[in-house]
This record gives structure tokens, sequence and C-alpha cells, in this order.
RNA sequence: GGCCCUAUCGUCUAACGGUUAGGACGGAGGCUUCUCAAGCCUCAAAUCAGGGUUCGAUUCCCUGUAGGGUCACCA
């Protein structure tokens, strides 16, 4: 039985593709993965005057950078079905289960003839794999319109009619339709399809629990990109947005997701949505990323002056991963001071910043940087030879003896300019022999004055 | 407003009707330390309210309240 298992995501592709959208995809997806079975995506555009092809783009793109990858050959677009639409409603007319109804009261842009269905006004149950049984008196409802003309059918009719013509066992999409079910079940009665199992997941809320719109900030998935999210991240932080396995580790790569997903244990209530904790996923996943895949994902955001090639950005990387929570940030990290601001330039600090606090005198500092100075001049220049580890070889022992604070600060400082930097060791390499001896020069001529 | 759905720390959530109501994010404090960060440890923080059912309700039922969805010739 679980072969038989067929989802679908059908997106319209009137915006670009929304976080909340990949989620009720990636549901999707997970579902029929976790059940052996099929997962297509269907282009939803019988709505002209709004879809486009950058947003149909933009859509498909997305997926295929998440690697939520469908079934389906080749992209199935509702637009070009108008055929098969128009041979069911066709049906449906001459069965009389529909008519053309002469509008009174037309609206701008309306038609004066359209499709209604024969509402036989019942009350229809459908179960739902994630609220149980669900009842709606359809009465309400009215006679509906289904098409506005036999070319134009609206979604629900083109929905209802592609959804059986392909075969889809689970309709799985966002709770907004929940009340759109009753109607779309009375269309399958009258073109003869067999009901789908449905699941209604709960919707992502914004922090207000208002619905999650641009005036929250980020919604389309390629925002998130843009501002450097991983795909593993993004995955794994919607899998676990009205989800949850039951265990305590949350961690999961796609793979894990499918082998443990449990469309049951899906909640029932709106879940809102938190910067913060996709946040945590994606520092998490920045600290598993290779050297490599680091590199790779830092490229587009790395200042002009500096090459994700060289041996300079090379020694950086350790404090980049610790650093960064998206990998946009790089582009301003070396910008400001107290980050890695001092790697392009030097701040001209005021020399008292040279001074530990705990033993603030010049003399010391002076007389502790000339030392530095020398045991530094000793060190090979090379990328071999001048490295954190060989410099920190060089002034351990020396720094033991006269207080870590007394000698460590004052180079810290000069190498940098900042108050908050990284260790002075790794500073040194990073700019290299011939700076890191510039700017040691300056602080000391800092101190005489 | 009608109809429908929902309700556990601020947030995401765990708990076959029996737990000191657990974990994670965020927050606070501490340890470590030449700064910052990271890391490690500790702490604060919740069962919407009222009625039932039951020996016993976070869990089942009802009512209220609150939030969300939907009421298009959009999807």
């Amino acid at each position: 039985m679980s072969n038989h298992i067929i989802t679908r995501f059908a997106p319209s592709p009137t915006g670009n593709l929304h976080i909340g959208s990949v989620r009720t995809a990636l549901f999707n997806y997970l579902f029929s993965k976790s059940n052996d079975g099929k997962y297509l995506l269907r282009i939803d555009d019988t709505d002209k005057t709004r879809s486009t092809k950058a947003y149909e783009d933009n859509i498909v793109n997305g997926f295929k950078s998440l690697g939520l990858n469908w079934d389906n050959p080749k992209l199935i677009r509702q637009s070009e079905r108008t055929a098969v639409y128009k041979k069911y409603l066709q049906k449906l007319l001459d069965e009389n289960k529909a008519f053309i109804s002469k509008e009174n009261d037309v609206k701008e842009g309306d038609r004066a003839e359209v499709i209604r269905l024969k509402n036989p006004n019942k009350k229809v149950t459908f179960s739902d794999l994630i609220r149980n049984e669900v009842e709606f008196d359809t009465t309400e409802l009215g006679d509906f319109v289904i098409a506005k003309s036999l070319e134009e059918p609206i979604y629900h009719f083109a929905s209802v009619v592609d959804d059986f013509e392909m075969g889809i066992t689970h309709v799985i999409r966002a709770e907004e339709h929940l009340s759109n079910t009753p109607r779309q079940i009375l269309i399958q009665e009258a073109i003869g399809a067999n009901r789908p199992i449905y699941a209604h997941i709960p919707m992502i809320l914004a922090p207000d629990r208002s619905k999650l719109s641009k005036r929250h900030g980020a919604t389309a998935l390629t925002d998130y990109f843009e501002k450097g999210y991983l795909q593993e991240a993004i995955i794994n932080y919607l899998a676990f947005l009205g989800w949850n396995p039951g265990g305590e580790r949350e961690l999961y790569s796609l793979e894990e997701l499918i082998k443990t997903f449990d469309m049951t244990k899906v909640q029932k209530a709106a879940a809102i949505f938190n910067i913060e904790k996709l946040d945590w996923f994606n520092r998490e996943y920045i600290t598993k990323l290779s050297d490599k895949d680091f590199i790779e994902h830092s490229k587009s955001f790395i200042p002009e002056w500096l090459s994700a090639d060289s041996p300079q950005f090379k020694k950086l990387l350790p404090l980049l991963k610790e650093k960064i929570t998206v990998f946009s940030e790089i582009k301003t990290i070396f910008e400001n001071v107290n980050e890695l601001g001092f790697v392009q330039k030097l701040n001209n600090f005021a020399p008292d910043l040279l001074l530990w606090k705990k033993n603030p005198s010049r003399e010391v500092a002076h007389k502790h940087i000339l030392f530095v100075k020398e045991a530094i001049e000793n060190i090979q220049d090379s990328d071999d030879t001048f490295t954190a580890e060989t410099i920190k070889n060089a002034l351990w022992k020396y720094a033991e003896e006269n207080g870590k604070g007394d000698v460590l600060w004052p180079l810290r400082v000069a190498l940098t300019g900042q108050e908050k930097s990284p260790d002075p060791f790794t500073s040194a390499t990073i700019l290299g022999k011939q700076e890191s001896l510039k700017r040691i020069d300056l602080a000391l001529a800092k101190l005489n004055c």
C-alpha cells in the first residue's frame, strides 16, 4: 500500500516562493518519501493576470536549491491543460450537475455568464490526518462558481481535476485550505473522482500572531539564501516548526527526516516563526561545514580586497566560523572595529588602550612590546613558519613569566587597535610579519610620546 | 458576524489518565580566560478559565475566553 502514495505541492506563481510554502512542500516531500511514495510539483497558474514566468522560476529554483526534488520529469502547468478542464466542465454541464449562470450583480472584470456547480446542499464529513473528522454543511456555499468559462476554470475546479488525474492520494496543504475542502469534495463527487486523504498543516505566524508577511521581514526563500542561510538549516528548522519526532534530538539531515517523519505527530496549532532558532540551526550547520564548503558559501560576501583563495583568508577561516551566524555577515565583519576591521586597516586608537588594566604602566607596556618585536623579527617570514603556533611558542614562556596580560594585551592592541579582538598570535599571522612589525613600531611610537 | 480549526514556559515542543510537567531557542548568573566570542555548569520560566467524568486529569466531555482560518468570477 505504501507504494501507492502520491503527494503534490501546487504553488501558484503569483509571488516568490514563500517560506511557509516551503514548509508545506517539505511536509509533502517528507510524507511521500518516508512512505516510499512519489512527490509531484505542479504549477497552478490558472490566474493568468497574476501568474508570471519569473515567479515560476523563483519557485522551481528554490526547490532545486533546497534539494527537494520532484518526481514528475516535466513540470505540470495548469495553463497548458485547458482542454482537460474543458472536457470535465462540458461533462458536468451535459449531466446537469453544473449550469451556465446569467449573473445579475456583475462587478468590474466579472463575466456576465459563469459556470456554477449545482450544490446538492448536504453535510460533508472528511478525515484529516492531523485533525481527524471534520464536518461542514455545504448549504452555505450555494451554487458556487467553478469556472469563468469553459476555457477558464477557477482554482478549485482545476485543482480537483488535476489531483484526480495525477492520482494524488494525499492532499497535504496549509490550514487556510481547510474551509475550501468541502467545496472541492462536492466537485470531486460531481466529476466522479475518489476522495484523497487530507492533512491540513498548521499555519506559520509572525511573532504578533498575524499572517507572516513582508511587514515582518524576510518571507521569500530567496531572501534567506541571500542572507546566507544554509539549506540544511532552513530544512531542519522548518521541519521542526509544527512537528517533532518525540525525542530530544533536534539536528536532523534531510535523509534522517525522511526516516523519522510521522504526519500524525504534526501539531494542530499554528506556530510562530522564530528567527533566533533558525539562527541557532544555521550556526550549528556552519560549524559542521568543511573549509572547502565554507569558502564556497563565503565567496559572494567577501570584500574585494580579500581573496577567497588567498592564504590570508584560510587563516581567517576559524575566526569567521566561530563568529558568523549567516554568511552575509562576512560583508560587514571586516568593516567594523571590534570585529575583524583591523585586518584591512588599523584604526587610530588612543595610546592608553595599550595599557593592561591591571598594570597600566607605559614603561611596562613599552618594555614588553620591545621584547615581542625582537622575538617576532627572529621568526622566518613564510606562510609555513610565520604561524600562530610558532609565534605563540616564541612568546609564551616570556608571557607566563612576566604576566600574560602584561605582555599579551599590549601586543593585542598594537596589532589590532581594538579592545575586542582575536588572540594576538592569530592576529599576527593574519597580518603577516611585515605588517605586524609595522604596527608594533607604531605602538612603540605611541608609548613614547 | 456565520462556519471551521486551535489552546503546555516569551518561542518551538515532550509527557499509553498516575512525572518533582522534560528538552531546545532566547534570557539571567557562574566557570574558563590577556579582551570579545565560543565552550561548560547553574537558575528563572508553562498546562487559558470554569464546570463535569474519574481514586486520579496537561491528557476525555461541556461552556466560556482568546488566537487563527474561511466566507472571490485569487490561489
